[in-house]
DNA sequence: TTATCTGCAAACCATTTGCATGGCT
DNA sequence: AGCCATGCAAATGGTTTGCAGATAA
């Protein structure tokens, strides 16, 4: 299941200069050990390792996470919160997409192997190489659409999703 | 050609409580009449503004921006500048994607109608709206793979791409 | 008239960077 | 040994925000 071992992993990073150090394995692994679905920020996987006492910088923490997208093993998510998410980058048939809601934030993955095939229909046709294709689709959820969406209320109006996602994130902190 | 006047961009804000302003209206020009396949940052827009002495402070255009992503009037792109990028957000035919370099970030634009397609029929299939559906392909150009990619050395490698790139910047620059 | 919008300046905060130390190959 | 990587702390820079005055509706 997991595409890269500490072996192999090694020896692409070798093969252009660079190591196979410690952080970067334990990086790689949490991601690999990561329920499929879920994505990490720089900050969230800082913590995660902080919980496991396998503290890595926050700054080697995103050298790496940088230079494993750029290698295609991570995925580079904007998904509209503000900051970058990572993921594995998976190959088909695990390769998925994106649907963001742009009121509540709340993310969704579907699998849609015709957008992949597209895609490396596309690169083929350039010539080129390709390291990741993922279509984010930006859309607006039934509740926010009842609410009489579009409006811009920040600071007093929520759709219930974006409600649950705060409790949920709440219920999160305090189990610690 | 336009998908918008200012009446019936006026008629869309006032049905949601919100208001055309003199500002609103001079932003959505400038992407109007922008050629098709540019985009602009937030500051670059402040900067063509300044240009033609139509002066609008970078706070509202960040506000203007995003209210108009939010509406489904322009599509925020993130191509890996560091920066956020808007273009007006052209209907079918003339809905595109993008592909971008890791390491020149060059973007070419590339049609495929089969994957708009695909973005509304998952939509539908959830009964959600769509306000915008963008492909984004990270690749390697040609000249980077034969440069021996993946290399980071931001600091004295450039694809011959980049280098062009940057070139035709320092001459729009000195053109003022 | 009143709620929204703008401009300014200050605050934010995710991400980057310089540098000295440490550690792969 | 030599070069790459890490950690720390400081800097960066795009974006957001508070507030007072201006302005659509």
């Amino acid at each position: 299941m997991p595409l890269y071992t500490a072996s192999s992993l090694k020896a692409e990073l070798n093969s252009k200069g660079w190591r196979l150090t410690p952080q970067r394995e334990t990086i790689l692994h949490v991601f690999q050990n990561l329920p499929r679905g879920n994505h990490l920020s720089a900050e969230e996987l800082y913590n995660v390792l902080h919980k496991r006492d396998e503290q890595i910088s926050l700054s080697t923490i995103y050298r790496t996470v940088k230079l494993m997208a750029r290698m295609g093993i991570l995925r580079e998510l904007e998904l509209a919160e503000g900051h970058k998410h990572y993921e594995l980058n998976h190959p088909y048939p695990h390769h998925h997409h994106h649907l963001v809601c742009v009121q509540c934030n709340r993310t969704i993955e579907f699998r849609n192997d015709t957008i992949l095939k597209q895609g490396v229909k596309q690169v083929d046709k350039m010539g080129l190489e390709l390291i990741d294709c993922q279509l984010t689709i930006h859309t607006i959820c039934p509740e926010a659409l009842r609410r009489g969406w579009p409006a811009m209320l920040p600071s007093n109006w929520a759709c219930s999703r974006a409600i649950a996602q705060t409790e949920e994130l709440e219920e999160d902190l305090s189990e610690n």
